[in-house]
DNA sequence: CTAATTTACTTCTATAATAGAAGTATTATT
DNA sequence: AATAATACTTCTATTATAGAAGTAAATTAG
């Protein structure tokens, strides 16, 4: 939640205490975009589809920051840049999200248009999915966080 | 999503369409009170410690209807109170809602109030605490649901 | 049988959040 | 030196939410 009042100041429900994090239109598709689509810096999620504002963009970037799911460090070529990445905390929604992917293959099928590989993929073995994932990120790592913190 | 454009119209990512009827501040807080509570009617809902406004419940209740999560029925003891229940695709949610509270468990720790018996169980068992909870939503449905739909 | 109460909403208004357009500061390219 | 790119920031209009109050139908109490 995003709002002043937020549950956790109310109640210690798991689910409520997540919700103050990610319960908004947003913030999960930042998270994918770093998590499933390669996406690490602001202009490539301004552009994303789904055309979400630049204030609302800048906001969620820092509140993201500020709650232990994602950082962010200088472009290695690029002064001008910024390249954002998932932490350990964030990393970990991982256990989240493919089961939510999963579900919406269950029962929004008709919305949906997946790649073909990937969703084969999905079907045939979502653990080997949600580790390629997982490698990937450590690759992108090892590659663009050499330097810096 | 709860505004006029949504997510499905733009994209096919599961995770976006997942967003148009999970992704906002009350929703998923009903599945879990229909899920995880054993809160069932209206006025319950309104007294859980989160204090949903009820012009909001309402709103959520009839779009959860409309997009088949959850259904309603008569009170078996009274006309002027009904009872909400999760259809099999908001059942299906347990699969993305119990590792929510996982994660939730290992990430956001100094937040939680998790009752004691629950938080071993989640610890030692998750997928015996899934199967539970599934159970304990089939029993209610033999005992409320035995009439109409 | 009547009056009070309960339940599930509905309505209204003030406040907060979001969308969209436009601008700014810093760095890089031509 | 001028232009462009990147990551924001600011502003305003629109939309959503919170909170208080009201309504209609069903039930209970007296």
């Amino acid at each position: 939640m995003v709002s002043k009042v937020e549950h956790r100041d109310r109640t210690g429900c798991p689910i409520a205490c997540a919700l103050d994090i990610i319960g908004d239109h947003w913030t999960l598709l930042i998270i994918r975009n770093l998590m499933f689509l390669g996406l690490h810096e602001y202009k490539e999620m301004l552009e994303t589809e789904e055309q979400i504002s630049s204030n609302i963009l800048t906001l969620r970037l820092k509140m993201l920051q500020e709650a232990g799911l994602i950082a962010s460090a200088s472009h290695p070529e690029s002064k001008r840049r910024k390249l954002y990445y998932l932490t350990p905390t964030g990393k970990d929604l991982i256990h989240v999200l493919v089961p939510l992917v999963l579900w919406s293959r269950r029962n929004l099928r008709e919305h949906l248009r997946i790649p073909k590989d990937i969703d084969h993929l999905l079907e045939s073995d979502p653990q080997a999915f949600l580790q390629e994932t997982l490698q990937r990120l450590i690759d992108w790592e090892r590659i663009n966080l050499k330097t810096s913190q």
